[in-house]
DNA sequence: AATGAATGAGCGTTCATTCAT
DNA sequence: GATGAATGAACGCTCATTCAT
């Protein structure tokens, strides 16, 4: 009983580009040649023309397809919760998952992401954007339940948990990785909540 | 009893480091060449051979002095406030002071630093080591004192501050810097310490 | 009684060469590529290669068959006048007339031919000879019969009037053909005939 | 006693046009290499790119310089005559001789004019016009003296002069220069004078 | 017969580095 | 020291040709 049988071009098409990740995580994207993604990927040279434009092509599939498809995860993760707490603990949870379950997706979105806006800045900034609204959602909700202080610049605390998320997972990625990345995500959420500061502050 | 008057060499070597600077910032290290270089430099391409020993070396040079260097004034700042809290204040507001100033270096050391490890792995190491060797005495300091939370992981809470900060700089940048980069210091470490949970929470 | 029913083979080999003559006349014939010949015709680009050895053979049977068979009933419409000088009009009509009548061929015979002796020289000279022969008729006809001038080296005239038409050709085809190329036919033989000089000269 | 020592620069600059124009003339611009035209020249190949754009570049400034001067000479030679068919003798005979004289650019000229429009069309058409402009001034003059024919259509007339001229230099090159070009001028001109009719017509 | 995905040799071009002046 | 012309290795990309289906 076949359900959904990908067909070879399907295939070919994404061993390349996880091929072209692959290579890209271990020796950044200008440092790649096509070479080295072809060998990766067991095709010739000429065959990833076949499925890409260029390379910056294959940088932008990346971008538009692969990685915004884990971005869109988050909000349904995040959509799982009621309460913001718990909306955010999520939010940070999936992050944390999905990058741990993909290295190289993780290392090209973090290390390579602000130098390509060339490339594909317009999906980089949707997904940034994406990103960026869910906090927005869940610290206005916050605010009007009561859970999250009402005095805080909005544009502030963005950055704020962005930031701290993308340090956590940097570090993991310094570190290759040899703890679990996602076990960071309730103490990280409880100190993004309640600060560094003793309540005698 | 000796007058700092720099000599001719020095006075070229700072050109060039400058300039390398300006170009890496703008077109980031790979993209940049040294024809480039030269030219905003105002000396001939051959010249930079004679200061670097080729183009990592200048990448190398400008993690091993120039960053540095403004890195280790933070730690000088840190040293004029006695509480943790003063302290952490300092650290950040003269983080952000410093990247205001020098834009390129502010670039340059955010969007680049990840990606050139082989380059200057252990300067950068040195530098966040040194930055996170800060935070930690701070952060035992205040423990000590009682107006930093005892319950902390400390690797976690190093992260969170390091990441918070790096964000703020980065939010900056791709704004182009349309704002006081200094002035998100204080609201910064005010959320730091105190979080974004209401003490309802 | 055979009639003639061109079969399946003869008509895809037709269907490619012409769509191939039309992309020639286009780009080149260095510049097409075997794809955009395929696309044109309608066919797979390996289809082309049941018909034609390899894309050099695509240009070798335009000159073999296409533009042969042309030549070849010039000689015809010389054939139906008698006098040299109606010889040498039906040679130039037929001739203005049947490239008008197919542009493709046109371009490529005027545009291409010196370029690719590599490719067809033979048949290329043999189409030159066959029609520089049916000149040398005509004017060996009309010296005898008198309306022809004697004192002709011959292969100077011959390059004479081959350079006429061509460059008529040549002046139709940059001008987007928007006139009748074969109405100037016979102001051409008369040019041939008299001369540019009036008889005072 | 130095008059006019040309620099390196424009040395090498000429050796490696007329390297090119060498290449170019043997094997057609498309089927020359960049590797091909720096072996002839005995530089590297990178050292092309450092006195041409690029591979059309060169045979822009082909034409540019080197065609055009040729092309200006011959409106020069025309001004020595003073009566009109001593002015068209004059013209012909330089074009013969000055293409006899490099064999390279007579190829060059005569069999990637027409195809290379693309890369020079403005410069091609430029020389093209120049040279059908001395041809009406001459015919013009030569009516109004009497010498020439008043009953011509002049677009014809122009059409029928260089396509004699052009297929004369053709003829010549494919019989691989084996004999003097230039002794053809008078001939020819005669020819395009009085035509191929006896006055009996 | 017909297809079109796959191949890989080959090309134009760039640019870090060298070295004669 | 300073120059910048010269180098040539290396890369991205194209496309004629093949061959399994």
């Amino acid at each position: 009983m076949v359900i959904a049988t990908k067909n070879k071009s399907t295939e070919k098409y994404n061993t390349i580009l996880e091929a072209a990740v692959k290579v890209f995580a271990a020796n950044g994207f200008y440092q790649s040649t096509i070479a080295q993604i072809a060998r990766e990927a067991g095709v010739a040279d000429g065959t990833i023309y076949l499925y890409f434009k260029n390379k910056d092509d294959i940088l932008f599939q990346f971008f538009n397809y692969k990685t915004k498809q884990v971005f869109q995860q988050f909000g349904e993760a995040v959509a799982l919760a009621d309460n913001p707490i718990d909306k955010l603990r999520n939010l940070v949870r999936s992050h944390l998952k999905a990058f741990q379950q993909d290295r190289c997706m993780a290392i090209l979105y973090q290390t390579e992401t602000h130098k390509y806006k060339r490339i594909a800045d317009d999906r980089i900034k949707e997904m940034s954007k994406m990103y960026l609204d869910i906090i927005s959602d869940i610290i206005e909700q916050g605010q009007q339940e009561g859970c999250i202080r009402k005095d805080l610049y909005l544009g502030l605390v963005k950055r704020f948990i962005v930031g701290s998320v993308d340090e956590v997972i940097n570090t993991w990625l310094h570190a290759d990785g040899q703890y679990e990345l996602a076990s960071m995500a309730d103490p990280l959420v409880e100190l993004l909540i309640r600060g560094i500061g003793s309540s005698a502050n």
